[in-house]
DNA sequence: CTGAAAGCGCTTACAG
DNA sequence: CTGAAAGCGCTTACAG
């Protein structure tokens, strides 16, 4: 009488139980596993026939023992922002028809949490890694490419070798930006970053905000403030910014989940807007289309980035050395909170 | 001459070289790793320390063949939905001076990807997996429990002896929605709810509504919309809704995410909030504070039920046997979405 | 308290 | 084309 043990995978149905039922060795059923060269038609039916019966599925740890886990791991610095549902969508339909699993980690933005993450996936056997907006871990993001494939998403890093980035050119989008509310009438813009000393892509934003406002004449008017993530020290830096005599006509937001703040802020004042100030984020998240938001906001193609990161990052677990660099450009969708002024 | 192979984890450290520094037995060192008993404090400190200066790491894969992985899985049905940024936290929170890492993983509406979600975490060894708002599975999730330790968020199973749940009080949630409306003089209130047969926190949540309707003398003006998730579906169906000659006063909705769309076509529509329609959500999530939004919503502590989902999938693993269901009473936040009219 | 050996479920050379 | 055997890095009884 075999008594089932109080053990949780019991019921597990192994390798070698297929190869029995399939009168093959487990070697076979192990290569048609990995549609590995070197298999008859016929075997592979048989071997086939009896997953299918037995109902089996890989234990993607053994699995990784020796080969592959099939597992890719994505690492999102603040789940909170909306954008990267957007990344997510584009990473998950790259994956869909491949045998490829993803894993989600977030890292808080407070402590080593970052590294941390990266260290938990490496310790699970993630094939592959795709990095969301980098930041503290940046000058070790060499070493650990080099150990494990890696794409990086909102890190700009062209010269590097060691591993891929995908990414909308920041500079041209802030530039698009300034031009935008030139345009409309706007000359008196500040910009909102992000408290960051490590971000490739503040610092490309900041950059071509800074260079559109001198080509353009407005040289006179750049003023970069610079808030961390948190709820209220936004609030606090958009009060101080708005809330004075010197307000500009017009606020540049970094992403859009703080440019929403910021019309909160601006609301709460008694501001209108655009009437008393233009506001324009980056990311053009679905909460931009929102009536009572209507921003406008730069298409960064957040789905197309996450797509072409997925792809490239299996590109790589399958032995692609060299780096690729993707760029998308990047397009201003306006919408009513940057609106010319009536006169 | 020892050549390092190209292979890419060249360079980890394995039990055995931990061994060999510290001059004992693989055992030994498996026996410190785990906490195990019956190890002495001088052979403790020996491995210790040979594992700091070596830098040690286990791989969570190769102890999964034998004992477990430290990792929990956390399976989320739309990342879209800010409330799971809230339970997230909580569950961050309470996994943070533990040994155990979460990977989380997203159940896209279309599709059987709820269940393949479900099976990829198995089969990548998680030690324990949390489920949000579990839908088309629901059948199946006793039988999955008994393999593996399982809590639920969202998904009321109080009879149920196989997982704990975690959830607020559903049905007061929206009895409590009822009497502030009211309480507020709209009496004319209907409900947009998800279209969905398996959910049992908004079969709760409807049954609350009809209930106290119908207590405090209402019941006619029970109204009950049900609409899919897609941004689409919500605008045709609040579109119907709010643009007919028959609107309602008041629009309870079951998440803010969908009250959030709400306001935006009622704003399309020229309808001034609360002054036309007042709307209510639930979840008190960040955007309810936003001014353009101010909505009011149940607060059902998604951190705290995060934290406590952690906590009772933590104890199930480490072998309690008995289901747990744990229950926080909601409260409404009221904001200017719900105000009364001025007379 | 400590360690040698078997084994978890796969993949990988290597023979045949 | 197919399979027997070794091995991945741990944990788990089991001896000592």
């Amino acid at each position: 009488m075999v008594e089932a043990k109080p053990g949780k995978k019991s019921d597990r149905v192994t390798i070698r139980e297929v190869a029995e039922d399939a009168g093959v060795s487990v070697a076979a059923v192990s290569k048609v596993l990995r549609e590995a060269y070197g298999v008859s038609e016929s075997l592979r039916n048989k071997v086939r026939a009896s997953m299918d019966k037995l109902n089996y599925r890989p234990l993607a740890s053994a699995r990784g023992m020796r080969g592959q886990t099939y597992t890719l791991g994505l690492i999102l610095p603040d789940i909170r922002n909306p954008f990267f549902a957007d990344i997510l969508a584009g990473v998950n339909s790259a994956l869909e028809r491949t045998q490829y699993q993803l894993m989600m980690g977030t890292s808080h933005s407070h402590g080593p949490a970052e590294e941390a993450m990266i260290e938990a996936m490496i310790d699970r056997q993630m094939d592959g890694i795709i990095l969301i907006g980098t930041t503290k871990y940046v000058d070790r993001l060499g070493h650990l490419a080099r150990q494990k494939p890696l794409v990086a998403i909102g890190h700009h890093a062209k010269s590097n070798t060691d591993f891929d980035t995908v990414n909308n050119d920041d500079q041209l989008g802030a530039r698009l930006v300034v031009k935008h509310l030139l345009a409309n009438g706007f000359r008196n813009i500040a910009m909102l970053s992000l408290a960051t000393t490590t971000s490739t892509i503040l610092a490309e934003r900041e950059l071509g905000y800074r260079r559109e406002m001198i080509e353009q004449g407005v040289g006179e008017n750049i003023n970069i403030v610079r808030s961390p993530q948190t709820l209220r020290e936004v609030q606090i830096a958009a009060r101080r910014l708005l809330g004075g005599p010197d307000r500009p006509e017009a606020l540049f937001c970094w992403t859009d989940f703080i440019a929403l703040e910021v019309i909160s802020v601006a609301t709460e004042l008694g501001l209108s807007i655009p009437g008393d100030l233009a506001i324009v984020g980056y990311d053009n998240t679905m909460y931009c289309d929102f009536a009572q938001n209507a921003l406008t906001s730069v298409d960064q193609s957040g789905e197309l980035l996450g797509l072409q990161s997925a792809r490239l990052l299996i590109e790589r677990v399958r032995g692609r050395g060299e780096a690729e660099h993707f760029v998308v450009t990047p397009r201003v969708v306006a919408r009513n909170s940057s609106k010319r002024r009536a006169v």
